[in-house]
RNA sequence: GCCGCAUUCGUCUAGAGGCCCAGGACACCGCCCUCUCAAGGCGGAGACCACCGGUUCGAAUCCGGUAUGCGGUACCA
């Protein structure tokens, strides 16, 4: 039997939370809850020119907000450290790479390179001019000990290169099956160490993977190719190699890598659009895995229950925001009261803040408004869209557009008098939809008119709207006052056109 | 260029030799419901399973080739 299971995500704080990185954070977290395994996190921060602590916060917050939570990780974004491998963050581990370099050199399986940028980007104009594929020519590859110490000399170290074997690598990849390469393809003796004793990301995933006891990698289709230089490097290392999954890439929409050009990469965004966890989570699981069944809602549990790496997808998935959206709708139609109020509120306090809307709702308001806008908001940021005029004093109402198509705008006023008239007889107590209502089909009834056109006047003018929840229920929440009051101003902007009859 | 991988409705996918003249979902169209908008229900259109050739009594499913697409080709990760 295999040792325990464990597995990584290992991002690399050089930009914010990509939605690439956080399904296959996912992909990792899911295998490890499906087969009781364990899942780490692991900051790779050795390009330390483009890291910054920000978009740590920003990986780690991000992942958390998804509900993809590690049981080893580093101490970062308010958090202790934690597991038994720890550190969890390469800057600190320098000195296992380091152990790992002496031994490589000490076997010669690696060796100190002298040659500069300007040779090399030389090396490369020749070879793409000679139409040669790019490979490291091994200009130091042989160098004797006196040569090492006539280039080296000013205190010059070198980059540590790894040599190549000739033959070919391969392995069994829980997704793509047998997957063989020739080392020849490779692009020659690699880099392990920079020339500034930092070293480089094939080298640091291979010693910390071992150091961590990684039993299975599971990463993105473009980590394929680079994969026989992992297992070449396990090997030299004397490590055992563990198993290998690659995950079909998340596609543009015109079927190109993902990329912030083309599409929205920063979950962030997509949390700021009003996504929910479980819909997004939901989503990138589905981007490349089915679970062979027509079912389509699941939650992060469901998910890790039913999840299984041997049906995930070759191909690369194009990324679809409509079919997000819909589970999105889907989610918020499943979410409690409480904790659908609760995620609302934030974007009610950005668009009060903004001036989209003039006042703050309080939670009960909003509560009690769920039953009728909960199927018509697509995301969390919708709400002040479909019901900001409950929130907004002074409406700005075109006379013009409150007319339906088949009224004038006498018969218009005159209606939206009358029924000005059948309203004002209610008081608080029965301002009620049910109540409101019936003496208003009576209206239409006795003068003929069409129930649609003066519910649509009404809507129009007591909202500027086209387009609300149910006219009854949306004057209950508007309340007596401002229905009236909302209503005379609709009629006085009509004109004094005298009412007929 | 070279290496690798992939290829089922517009999109995400089901399908692991006969159950498939290919099923579901999103999007689209129509109908129902209906005061508008949604949601929901019902129905429709949409895939010569990239192409060619093999294997087989039988292929979307197995094998080969072609095409197309994508990924990789750094002292980035």
């Amino acid at each position: 039997m295999p040792a325990d299971t464990r597995v990584r995500i290992a991002p690399s704080p050089t930009g914010p939370l990509h939605i690439g990185t956080a399904r296959t954070a996912l992909f990792n977290y899911l295998f490890a809850r499906h087969t009781g395994g364990r899942f780490i996190l692991r900051l790779e921060d050795t390009d330390v020119a483009r890291s910054s602590v920000a978009f740590e916060q920003d990986i780690l917050d991000g992942l958390h907000w998804l509900g993809i939570t590690w049981d080893e990780g580093p101490g970062v974004a308010g958090l202790e450290e934690a597991g038994p491998y720890a550190p969890y963050r390469q800057m600190q581990r320098l000195p296992d790479y380091a152990a790992a370099a002496a031994a490589l050199l000490a076997m010669d399986r690696a060796y100190p390179c002298y040659c500069t940028p300007e040779e090399l980007d030389a090396d490369r104009k020749a070879q793409e001019a000679g139409k040669l594929p790019p490979r490291y020519v091994g200009r130091c590859a042989s160098l004797t000990a006196d040569e090492r110490q006539a280039k080296g000399a000013g205190g010059r170290r070198g980059a540590l290169r790894f040599r190549v074997p000739e033959g070919v690598v391969g392995w069994d990849d829980l997704v793509r099956d047998r997957v063989e390469i020739d080392t020849s393809n490779l692009g020659g003796d690699f880099v392990i160490v920079r020339g500034d004793g930092t070293p480089l990301y094939h080298f640091t995933v291979v010693v910390d993977d071992m150091a961590m006891r990684i039993s299975h990698v599971i990463r993105g289709e473009d980590h394929v190719s680079n994969t026989p230089k992992h297992i070449l490097l396990f090997d030299a290392l004397g490590y055992p190699r563990p198993i290998f999954g690659h995950l079909p890439l998340i596609l543009n929409p015109d079927g190109t890598k993902m990329s912030k050009r083309k599409s929205q990469t920063a979950v962030a965004d997509y949390i700021a659009q009003g996504f929910t966890r479980e819909a997004l989570v939901n989503y990138f699981a589905f981007l490349g895995w089915s679970p062979g069944t027509e079912e389509e809602v699941f939650t992060l549990e469901e998910l890790g229950e039913r999840f299984d790496l041997a049906k995930v997808q070759k191909g690369g998935a194009r990324f679809d925001r409509e079919r997000l959206e819909w589970l999105n709708g889907q989610w918020i139609r499943r979410l409690a009261d409480e904790d659908l109020v609760e995620r609302l509120m934030p974007f009610l306090e950005a668009s009060a803040a903004s001036g989209e809307i003039g006042r703050l709702p309080a939670e009960d308001e909003v509560r009690s408004l769920l039953p009728i806008v909960r199927e018509r908001i697509p995301t969390l940021a919708s709400l002040p869209g479909l019901v900001g005029f409950l929130w907004t004093d002074e409406l700005d109402v075109d006379p013009a557009t409150i007319a339906p198509k088949r009224w004038d705008a006498a018969t218009t006023r005159e209606a939206l008098a009358a029924a000005r008239d059948r309203m004002a007889a209610h008081d608080a107590v029965t301002w009620e939809a049910d109540e409101l209502e019936p003496p208003l089909r009576d209206l239409v009834e006795s003068r003929g008119w069409k129930a649609g056109d003066l519910f649509m006047a009404i809507r129009v003018a007591t909202t500027g709207r086209t387009a609300t929840p149910p006219l009854f229920d949306t004057l209950v929440a508007l309340g007596r006052d401002r229905t009236l009051l909302r209503l005379d101003a609709a009629i006085a902007g009509l004109g004094t056109v005298v009412a007929g009859g």
